[in-house]
DNA sequence: TAATTTGGAGGAATCGTATGAACGAAGTAA
DNA sequence: TTACTTCGTTCATACGATTCCTCCAAATTA
């Protein structure tokens, strides 16, 4: 069924048609309603395809992922998706598999690249009118998207320079949580920091330190620990911090996962949370959901952040900004009865 | 940059040009390489819309889910846009939202039904060559994408009638786990169902009752619990039977959340794993890579189901095959040590 | 030498839609 | 009556690619 078809149905001519279906120039209301008519009565639905290659504009919109199985990077696409559907835009998703293809070879950075300028060469093919690139790799100048000015978000934990972003705060988080132990009275705080090198690490480390430095306290080597964000790793690491001969009275672990090694080191240990050891974790994951006690936690604006990328990229496309846009959300402190205060 | 600007640049008709990229008619080696030097140097792509129209095809998959939060359903996206990536195909994802519309709203089904028929509606005007339909919702016919016949996969769990399908088998996965506890020689069997009237719970029950009852164990109705697959049901179904005077050895919790609030309710009464009670779960979720010990359970072979999903459906659409194909993978249990022998 | 075949390249129609320009009929003003 | 708007509609072209058909020149055959 075409806009040809319908017009010959209805006998007037294509344009008319066309004018009813997007109201684009006034058509008189006999016209309209006879039109309208038969479209209804053959269900006919117009060819996008069509529309896209004649206004020169595919309301697709190129979501590019890192690894759609981690982070729960489904919220942030649920999100992107949301918006998407609700200003008449389709998302093509294109998933790097990272992790995988990092366990598996050797040369992960300028693979990594390759797969990123073949997927937005793909994309671009297809007409994007923009991407939304979700991930924390942070990118050189000089890939294909620059070439074909189309504009980019950048989504998740992106601290580059160029383009439009949506991040998270980890350090502020990070301090948030630390200062939240100091103002219960610890002093004496240890660290699970996660894998070294990694991004969200780093930053999450960096707002610790400070909200020490902060509060006059002084760093102690012994502990500061690292763990690779596994649940085994974070519970050796808390073995060494809770058997120091001057325990830590709280420990911050940078996520969940070792934050439930933490709680499984106490219980061996036999330490009580938080009576003998305060414990945060971060990310909200699913696992600490029956922990007991409640564990103090993170939630990260997963959702939220597809919904500006999103909304941040179309206002571009639609010409209504500009220049770069760069957020970073706040994340919530969950409630939970994992850390205690101290008697001074 | 289009075919015209090429084809005028190298001197050539633009049909030419469409015969080199396409290899679709011989040409002379002097005009190929003529032209695809300057593809080369201009970076030429071309445009998969125009390509589309053209063509009547668009390699364009809708894929409908019915909440990409839940159930990992993630790694079934991850498996379909592979296969998709690989032959040349895109995606369009769009996302039901289903488990927040249900909470919110209360004619579930009447709405949900619009739902899908508004979201088909759309991808049809894409013009999509085909759909995948992710999740459990026994649909009635007459649906959009029926009316304009493209072919439609149903993935996860789907056990309708009409269409191509690719599920796991809940009910044979059920029955093996509890033939492996009455192998090792248990006969009081304890079960903890998930939430009533849902597809998986009842299946999965099925495979239960048939180990049961092709072993000659009569199923004893105080043996019988059910939950709402979250921890806390499970936990306090688990208090149920392993307070029974006369307690099961064995309890097989539907799924790991509820295997969990098994192990919870377990070290509240003092009971040890496996020695007083063994227990299996269902999912290999993430909660409980960290338990010990380790627990019996069962992965799903999700992204093998987006695999095959989406080569039922490229067949279908290349016409290599016609009638409906309907595939039920096995399940994997997974090693572990929380289920023991009874001595007889 | 003339007739026929063949390989390579170009012309032009086509897919379904949008839209500027043109057009006809009515209404208004002079 | 004539000229000029106004409103509603149609014509014709363009978007970028594919592909059938035609055409030409060189090669082969009679």
């Amino acid at each position: 069924m075409t806009l040809k078809e319908i017009a010959s149905m209805a006998g007037v001519s294509v344009a008319t048609v066309s004018y009813v279906l997007n109201n684009s120039v006034p058509v008189s209301a006999e016209t309209r309603q006879k039109v309208e008519k038969i479209i209804k009565e053959t269900g006919y639905r117009s060819n996008i395809l069509a529309k896209s290659l004649r206004k020169n504009e595919s309301r697709l919109i190129g979501v590019l992922v890192e690894d759609i199985t981690v982070w729960h990077t489904a919220y942030i696409i649920d999100g992107i998706n949301e918006i998407a559907e609700k200003r008449g835009y389709h998302t093509i998703l294109s998933n790097l598999r990272l992790l995988s293809k990092i366990e598996s070879q050797f040369d992960h950075i300028s693979i990594f690249q390759k797969d990123i300028e073949k997927a937005e060469d793909v994309l671009a093919g297809m007409q994007v009118d923009g991407i939304i690139y979700v991930g924390m790799h942070d990118r050189k100048i000089n890939n294909v998207l620059h070439d074909i000015k189309k504009p980019v978000v950048y989504c998740y934990c992106y601290t580059g320079e160029e383009g439009s972003s949506v991040r998270y705060s980890n350090e502020k988080t990070a301090f948030q949580l630390t200062k939240k132990l100091i103002d219960l009275g610890h002093r004496k705080i240890g660290v699970i920091n996660g894998l070294e090198g990694s991004e969200p690490a780093s930053l999450r480390f960096q707002g610790f330190a400070q909200a020490l430095s902060e509060h006059g306290i002084q760093m102690k080597e012994e502990y500061v620990t690292t763990g690779n964000w596994k649940f085994q790793e974070g519970k050796e690491a808390a073995l060494k911090l809770l058997t120091l001969s001057d325990r830590p009275t709280a420990i911050v672990a940078m996520n969940d996962e070792m934050a439930v090694g933490v709680f499984d080191a106490a219980r061996e240990l036999g330490l009580e949370i938080p009576k003998d050891i305060s414990v945060t974790g971060f990310d909200n994951a699913d696992i600490i959901h029956h922990l007991s006690p409640k564990l103090v936690t993170v939630e990260r604006p997963l959702q939220e952040m597809g919904y500006r990328s999103m909304e941040i990229l179309l206002d571009n496309i639609a010409g209504i900004s500009k220049e770069d846009v760069n957020i970073t959300l706040p994340c919530r402190l969950t409630e939970g009865d994992s850390v205690g205060s101290i008697l001074i």
